[in-house]
DNA sequence: TTCATAATTGATAGCAGTTATTACTTAAAA
DNA sequence: TTTTAAGTAATAACTGCTATCAATTATGAA
């Protein structure tokens, strides 16, 4: 048995395929995809498969932890089945999402955490740092067109 | 003349009192508005606004890099007057938005950007970092609530 | 294994935030 | 002052998401 079976039994929430089928994608996928790319992969193995129940699934992994939101600015949200804390990169060219695997989110949150807590008095549960640019690949394609104009 | 309007005139953008309103109370809170709030806001003195108004204003003013967009996830996105990289903290119990002042985004801009540059290979543009919690005022709140009970 | 039932799914209507369109209006260059 | 490119108001349309509800299914008890 899956450790997802096991959290989502744990809480008396029931194991569905959608579900399965849904982290397992989430799981395996590298570019943090949105409702709408979870839908369309899923399509050809789950044909009836409503978008609804992607929705609420992204709701219900999140619930239990087993996955973070990502908030790029592009309207929809992007998932990670990746919890630890770590920062993304967001191409504002071609809207890929990559991970920043060594930037140091964690040292930060540990270190600087009480600083924010004195100075604002809140009480902070996480914390999401978000670089945005463009990638090498959207850089490569400009400067060749600039080449050869 | 306003700063603003000499920045507008050099990029060929019109003056209206439309977009002076709409800046001046940005300038003016410290509550990090959306919209909506901006909207109706500005209503008593401008009755005859439109949202779209607003909407584009948002747009234009971002554009010339007068303000700044914060997305902490509501739906609707959150603007500052103040552009000077600086980090926000989020309540997610009343929605307030707040500066996190002596948060060091400046140093960690300069001194850490190189770094996530050369594991990327991105080209970056800029950093945003949200903190996400309770604020002292809904802490105290539920204090009571608990104390009540 | 079968059954009862509460949770989940799929289909779709609806909603909020945002954008596009268009006819009218205005700021500002000539 | 006149001209006109740019901006505004009103509103229709679009998009991401949520609510609703009848049909279906996972799960625990018999």
């Amino acid at each position: 048995m899956h450790a997802i079976e096991e959290i989502l039994r744990k809480k008396k929430i029931k194991v569905t395929p959608q579900r399965m089928a849904v982290y397992s994608i989430l799981k395996q996928s590298k570019f943090h995809p949105n409702v709408e790319m979870i839908y369309q992969k899923l399509k050809p193995d789950f044909p009836a498969m409503s978008l609804a129940t992607v929705y609420k699934t992204m709701d219900v992994l999140k619930k239990v932890g087993l996955i973070q939101e990502l908030n790029v600015g592009e309207g929809g949200l992007r998932y990670d089945a990746q919890i630890r804390p770590h920062s993304h990169i967001y191409c504002k060219n071609c809207g890929k999402v990559v991970d920043v695997d060594h930037f140091p989110l964690e040292e930060l949150q540990d270190s600087l955490l009480e600083k924010v807590k004195e100075e604002t008095g809140f009480n902070i549960l996480f914390v999401q740092l978000y670089f945005f640019g463009t990638c090498p690949e959207c850089n490569d394609k400009k400067e060749l067109l600039e080449a050869s104009s």
